[in-house]
DNA sequence: CGGTTGATTGAGGCCCATCAATCCAGGTGG
DNA sequence: CCACCTGGATTGATGGGCCTCAATCAACCG
C-alpha cells in the first residue's frame, strides 16, 4: 500500500539535502527556485523523493496535511466526491506544480491526489517551508504564486472545462493534455485519461467520453489512439478548436 | 459610470485611516483583523469605502490589478467569459469576503468583479498590504487563508453546483445563497439572483432556472417568491437537499 | 483457457436547450 | 391618467444531445 521512498541524502558531512536541491533539474520550476545557494543550506529537514503508480493515492481528502508536494514527473489529479458520491476531477497538476498547499495552514486536505500517470513527486513536510519562510520572505511570495496559480486552474475549469457540448470539451481537454506532452513536435504523444476519468472531468458518462475520443480519432486529430495515450496532431487539433469556438 | 467614493479619513491629527479602521465593525473579520491597534497605525496610505449599485462592475478582467477589495455587505460575482463567449459565474463573494487577490502580486485580474445587489466595499491598495506585510509576518499567513479559502470555494462549485440534475442544483444554491441571509430566522429572506445570472452559475438556460425556482415554490421550499429575493423554508430546504441527494 | 477490467458501439428514452408566446412591473411621454 | 414601451420572468411545445441500459470486443492474467 505503501509508496516506495527514496531518500536523495547524500553522503556528506553537512547539509546534504541542500546539496541534493541544488542539484535538481527542476530547481528553477519549483517552490525553492527563488532562493539561493546560502538559503538552501538552512534545510535541515528530510525531503523524500516518493514514486507512485496510476491509481495511487498521494493524500486523502480531509486527511490531516502534513506535507506538500512537488511533482516531478507526471500527471495527478485532484479529485472531490460531492453530497450525492459523485466524483469530479477538480484539477490537474503535472511537471513543477505544487499541490497540497493546505499543510501550510495546517487544515486538511481538500481533495484527494491520486496518481493518474507513473508519478514522480518530492514531500516537502509542513515544517520546512515554515522554517525558511522565517529568513526569506520572497519565499512568501512564491506561495502565493503558487496559491493564485491554483485558482486560476480551477476557475479556468470552470469556464472552459464544463461549458458547452461534449464533443467541445473533450477537445479542450485533449488541448490542455498537450501541454503534458513528451516531446513538443508537431505530433506529439500525450497521456489519455481513462475514459471514467474523462468522465468525471467533464461532468460526461464514460461512454460520451468514449465516444467523442473515437470521433477526434475519425477526424485525424488524434492518430494511433490506444486506451491510454494516443498521438496528437496538434495542427489540426488547434485549427478545429478555432472553429468549433466559431460556430 | 464611476462609483461613488466615501473618504473614511477621521479629522484628527495624525494617521486618520488606522482610527477609521480600529473603530471597524467587520475588523475581525477582515484582513487586519489580525493586526494590532499599534499595527494600524502604521497605515498611511488612503483605504476608502466605495458604494455599488447592482450590474456595477468593481473591477474587469485583464485589468492591471492596483487593489484589492473587502466586501462589507452585499454580494458580489466573479464572472468569467470563455473562448467561445459564454459567461459563467465562478465565485461568490459575500460580508467578509476579501478578492482581488491577484493585486498582490501585480497580475490581471483574473475575472471581472460586478455587484449582484446593493455594494458596500473597502478598496485596498496593493501598497498599503506590501508595506504592512513587512513588519507583520502574520498577515502573509492571513493572505494565504484567503487564498486557500477562495481556491475551496472554487473547487466547491466545480464539485456541489457543477453536477447533477438542474432541480438539485438550484436546490444547492438557494442552500448557498441562505448563508448570505439577513436574519438567521427559521424563514429568512434570501437575495435570488436575475434567472439568467443562476443559469450562468450553475450552465443552464434561464428558462431551466426559472422553471427550477417556480418547482420550489410550488414544493413550499420558497415562500413569497419576488424576482429578486424570496422568503426561504430552512427546514424544509435541509430536508429536502437530504432527500434529494439520497434518491 | 475462462475470468476480469476497461473500451467501444448500438438502441431507446429522458432531460434540458431552444424557440416562442404571454405576463408583469416600472418608466416615459402624451 | 393612461397608452405605450421595455426588460425580465414565466410557461408551453418541440427537438436534440446525452444518459442509461446493454451487448460486444480487446487486453491482460492467473
Amino acid at each position: 500500500m505503501h509508496a516506495a521512498v527514496v531518500s536523495l541524502h547524500r553522503q556528506g558531512p553537512v547539509h546534504p539535502q541542500a546539496q541534493a536541491c541544488a542539484r535538481c533539474e527542476l530547481r528553477r520550476l519549483a517552490l525553492f527556485g527563488t532562493l539561493s545557494e546560502q538559503a538552501l543550506d538552512c534545510i535541515h529537514v528530510h525531503i523524500a523523493a516518493q514514486r507512485l503508480e496510476p491509481g495511487q493515492a498521494l493524500y486523502d481528502i480531509g486527511q490531516q496535511a502534513g506535507a506538500l508536494f512537488t511533482v516531478r514527473s507526471g500527471v495527478v489529479r485532484l479529485e472531490r466526491v460531492n453530497a450525492s458520491g459523485e466524483r469530479r476531477v477538480v484539477r490537474l497538476a503535472g511537471r513543477g506544480d505544487l499541490i497540497g498547499l493546505e499543510a501550510l495552514l495546517k487544515q486538511p486536505y481538500g481533495s484527494t491526489a491520486l496518481a493518474s500517470t507513473p508519478l514522480e513527486v518530492c514531500r516537502i513536510p509542513r515544517g520546512l517551508v515554515a522554517e525558511l519562510s522565517q529568513s526569506h520572505v520572497g519565499l512568501a511570495t512564491a506561495l502565493m504564486q503558487r496559491w493564485q496559480h491554483a485558482l486560476a486552474q480551477a476557475e479556468e475549469w470552470l469556464a472552459e472545462l464544463s461549458m458547452g457540448p461534449a464533443q467541445r470539451r473533450v477537445l479542450r481537454l485533449v488541448h490542455k493534455l498537450s501541454q503534458y506532452a513528451q516531446g513538443d513536435e508537431q505530433q506529439p504523444w500525450i497521456w489519455l485519461p481513462t475514459r471514467g476519468d474523462i468522465g468525471a472531468m467533464l461532468n460526461m458518462s464514460m461512454e460520451t467520453a468514449s465516444r467523442a475520443i473515437s470521433a477526434l480519432r475519425r477526424q485525424g486529430v488524434l492518430l494511433q489512439v490506444e486506451p491510454q495515450r494516443a498521438r496528437l496532431d496538434l495542427a489540426l487539433l488547434q485549427a478545429t478548436l478555432r472553429s468549433d469556438e466559431r460556430g
